[in-house]
DNA sequence: GCCTATATCAACATCGATGTAAATTAGGCG
DNA sequence: CGCCTAATTTACATCGATGTTGATATAGGC
């Protein structure tokens, strides 16, 4: 009944050996899903491991320590995070940079696999510097939006206040959204639509 | 040198007595402390205790337990939150409800004693029932733009609609406005200028 | 001034999370 | 096929957080 017993078949090795990509990658996936459900205090190692079938002990030897393996997942998740920001950029450096298209990329950015969630963590336990690699990706939307813009018709000024804006919008949805909307009686695409409409008053 | 030591004077008492309500309010003080400069995870029972000179047992005895004491830390700044909505409710119903004394009176209910940065970490726990005192406040909130705003002018969806603009904005403000205001060079009054810019946008 | 209720403390017990050391085995390579 | 590296496990050690119990002292009431 346990989560690792898929069965009492006998033919199946007793260990699975991983590469330590493999191993490191199932950990961190285990991990994320823990974050997600059950919120920062139940990643634990004898809870990660379980989830992927090895021994705390294992984990401890591909990440180090505990902390190695939390500062691992704040890695691979502010990857995510960046790379979802990436998107956004390219989308605006094409032609399909329409504000509820951009609104709905920056806002999945926060959504997908809880990253808005753990930008929260890591800010609340003070790891700051696990944020680092969320600077570039913001200052590249910044320079995206400030290419695509006439010249002179949207200054770099009203340009940050709008990342400001979209951001701050997308990571309290992504956090507090959804008991928000239910207090409010609204639905799940509100804040969205908000955001959308409001967003090209920025750059008039 | 440790924290309950102020000297060697041999005539005060080596124990103050203090009413439940005394010890209670001290303690709670204490951890709100703990919960702003270090995170969730230093609200722990020999840390409050060291705060306020008792030991953990005194207050497993006040509380009844460690989760006692988070529940009732939960309570009281959820009750600072709510009362600090209400003021906005208030001035709302008085004359003075600009778009930016609201703006104001609404990052303030979310950054004052870390309402914002407590409701994050009560999302991420998955507590959601105790913020549910917050949902009598945020309709009183949608009730108080209501009366103010001229019959048929603005329907009740545009004002639940401005109050969850409002709400995000403010709480992702309190959360990580720090870090992402840095991160775009904006300075700190940044986001409550845009919000009070955008709020009449809504009721028009 | 004494008595009582209880706030407070010291010492102990427990439990889970983390970490360590050594044995075991999977799987590649000669 | 047999060996060797290292991924994996088992067993043990540690540490901090939580909780329990019985003793102690303080403040208010008589």
């Amino acid at each position: 009944m346990s989560i690792g017993e898929t069965g009492a078949e006998a033919g199946r090795p007793k260990r699975r050996r991983r590469t330590p990509d493999e191993a490191r990658g199932e950990a961190i996936v285990a991990a994320r899903r823990l974050l997600i459900d059950s919120g920062p205090t139940a990643i634990t190692l004898k809870a990660v491991a379980g989830q992927i079938g090895v021994t705390h002990a294992n984990l401890i030897h591909h990440f180090g320590s505990a902390a190695g393996l939390q500062s691992a997942l704040m890695g691979s998740m502010v990857r995510d995070l960046t790379d979802a920001l990436g998107e956004t950029v390219a989308l605006l450096r094409s032609e399909a940079g329409a504000p509820r298209a951009v609104t709905d990329s920056v806002f999945d950015a926060f959504e997908k696999g809880g990253a808005g969630r753990l930008a929260a963590w890591i800010v609340l336990s003070g790891d700051l510097k696990h944020l680092e690699p969320v600077r570039a990706a913001v200052q590249d939307l910044v320079n995206a939006i400030h290419e695509r813009m006439a010249e002179g018709e949207a200054t770099r000024h009203r340009i940050t206040g709008a990342v400001l804006f979209i951001a701050l919008c997308a990571f309290g949805d992504a956090v507090i959204g959804g008991p928000l909307r239910d207090m409010l009686g609204r639905d799940e695409d509100s804040a969205r639509r908000i955001v959308a409409r409001l967003l090209p008053t920025f750059l008039l």
